[in-house]
DNA sequence: TATATACCCGACTAAAATAGTCAAGTTTTT
DNA sequence: AAAAACTTGACTATTTTAGTCGGGTATATA
């Protein structure tokens, strides 16, 4: 059970860019080299960020992105959204007719994963970008 | 962010002993058959549960599991521990040196993830088999 | 207007994790 | 003796993950 890269460095860059964004455009470059995160992979994820509303860009020399949202407004269940994580964690369908064993009924722990989703998912709502700030002796 | 099938089986394995055994051994063919797992993957699972004193087994014919702790008392954290389904939402050992980026300060987003761990782990352990079996109406 | 900077985007791949199987046992009850 | 059921390690196919690559396009500034 955990979390991939793509979502964890998502949060990382943007909680680079709510320190070091004076209301200008942060280049991927800088957060790059900042957090120690692939130039590609940043790009890669940002592409989605973008897609889901989170940043917008800023072409050409000087350009990077920007924040959509303010950092205090800002979700972490919105920026995992945007990459496709969903805290779902087992298999079986909301929605769908099938349960995880295939079979019709539901199964004897499907609502127990039903509660942690939702308890889950319950803490990457209340939190929100400017959360990460709080205490940031630790930073580099 | 998903659970692997080992933890989950386990957990509704157990569950199944819960519901369907009087104080005597339950086969895991029996399980196999009522729950739709494949025996030879719930031998694999169960023999971490008994490394861990999850169960305990009875060979022989009329052998099977059975549990040690009752379902009132073992809680979900316990058996997901005997799977090595560690609840680290990241890769980052809090007790090693080097942090998820290499470097040897904590990265911004470090204590957030802690939290995350936090509050995952504590719903685990308020959970206790015997609450998967309250509304049971949906079992097969 | 040349050019460097930085975003844009799809496709590709190596490596790791997962989910599950297989073979070859051992133990105990009937 | 035979059958039921646990024991164990090794093996493998599939999927997922974590990234890379290549070839773009847009724009500020010199
Ligand atoms: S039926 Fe939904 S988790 Fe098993
Ligand atoms: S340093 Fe611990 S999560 Fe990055």
């Amino acid at each position: 059970m955990k979390l991939n890269t793509k979502s964890r460095y998502a949060v990382m860059a943007l909680a680079d860019m709510a320190v070091f964004s004076c209301d200008n455009a942060v280049s991927l470059r800088d957060i790059s080299l900042r957090q120690g995160i692939s130039l590609l992979y940043l790009e890669q994820i940002f592409l989605k960020l973008k897609k889901n509303n989170i940043v917008k860009s800023v072409r050409g020399i000087n350009g990077g992105y920007i924040l959509v949202k303010s950092p205090k407004e800002l979700k972490i269940s919105d920026i995992l959204l945007a990459l496709d994580q969903k805290v779902k964690t087992i298999g079986c369908k909301k929605d769908s007719k099938k349960s995880c064993n295939g079979k019709s009924t539901k199964c004897i722990t499907h609502n127990f994963w039903d509660e942690l989703d939702i308890h889950i998912n319950s803490f990457f709502e209340s939190k929100k970008l400017i959360d990460l700030l709080k205490h940031r002796e630790a930073r580099l």
